[in-house]
DNA sequence: TGATACCGTAAGGATTCCTGTCGAAATATT
DNA sequence: AATATTTCGACAGGAATCCTTACGGTATCA
């Protein structure tokens, strides 16, 4: 950069920005997939569940660090699934203050249906991109979110309490 | 798989939920930057600018599309940041319908320096995952988008007016 | 055994983005 | 040329998503 100030986006798009965008896409997709194979009851906000909840289930807590939303929002969501007959909850024997998060057999159904196209997008991303640029694109992501959690922490310790996302 | 459904998230996190985390997680660390260093009037929905708006200056409806949401939502923001001091708008003379939307001194300065840390982000990506690597990423995502967007057009296509984001 | 931290939950609100619609201007059609 | 269609930014209203603050119950640690 010559410049006095960087001069924004005259190089080429901004990570954010393509992150970003894929984001939307996806989500949007998924949902409109959803809804095409019968399951109009599935909503955008459902994904952070789907995407955090495997088969064995799961504490809400838990989910919400993984989906990066606050212990409430995830809360709101699986209690909404409940009701849509998507999940089902149980007191953990083992933790008088947790709840196990489970698929009902409904929502098993439901989720089933969608990793499976999630199944299908993987293979035609594959033949796309090529399955080792596919694997590397999923670890990029998956260690950019370490490294900016880690920036996250180390701020959040300097200061009192400027970003904690979890609670 | 060989089970009667495909057992959720049971062999990896599906990349939904990856791209998903990394957007959050870049969102955040954005805007939490830029209040850093003194852009406390920076929100989040600013980003859909910022990786939209180049310094030669666009319309509105181009950085909608650009960046997935809709004309409405993308005037929204404009408007909000024009009354920030972070934009600013002129009618194009050659089409009396549109505007040209362009940083304001202030916004440049702002757009230089998230466009100048998210230049410190990706020499530190280079460096944690290699250049190579997170040029793939990049690939991947930008390309990943046209895939879905194939979709969603073929879909909305089909049935009458189902998936339209921009119109 | 008291302090502290963590669980799910409640209540209220801020934010983001959408749908539907409009008048004006450009473009396509006949 | 005259009309129809599309596209532009904007306005109005609202749906959806997620947050902050706060609470009672439970586990854990000093």
């Amino acid at each position: 950069m010559s410049r006095g100030y960087a001069e924004p986006h005259l190089d080429r798009k901004p990570l954010i920005a393509l992150v970003d965008r894929a984001n939307r896409a996806m989500q949007n997709d998924m949902v409109r997939r959803a809804h095409a194979e019968g399951h109009t009851e599935v909503k955008m906000a459902h994904n952070s569940v789907f995407g955090t909840l495997h088969a064995e289930g799961a504490r809400a807590a838990d989910m919400a660090v993984r989906a990066g939303i606050t212990r409430q929002s995830m809360g709101e969501i699986i209690r909404e699934m409940v009701g849509l007959d998507l999940l089902e909850m149980q007191s953990d024997p083992a933790d008088g203050r947790a709840k196990i998060v489970r698929y009902s057999e409904h929502g098993l159904a439901v989720a089933g249906d969608g990793f499976r196209y999630l199944g299908q997008l993987e293979r035609r991303f594959t033949e796309e991109f090529g399955e080792q640029e596919y694997e590397i694109a999923r670890d990029v992501l998956a260690r950019l979110v370490d490294v900016l959690d880690r920036f996250a922490a180390e701020e959040s310790q300097a200061s009192s309490s400027v970003g904690g996302k979890v609670g």
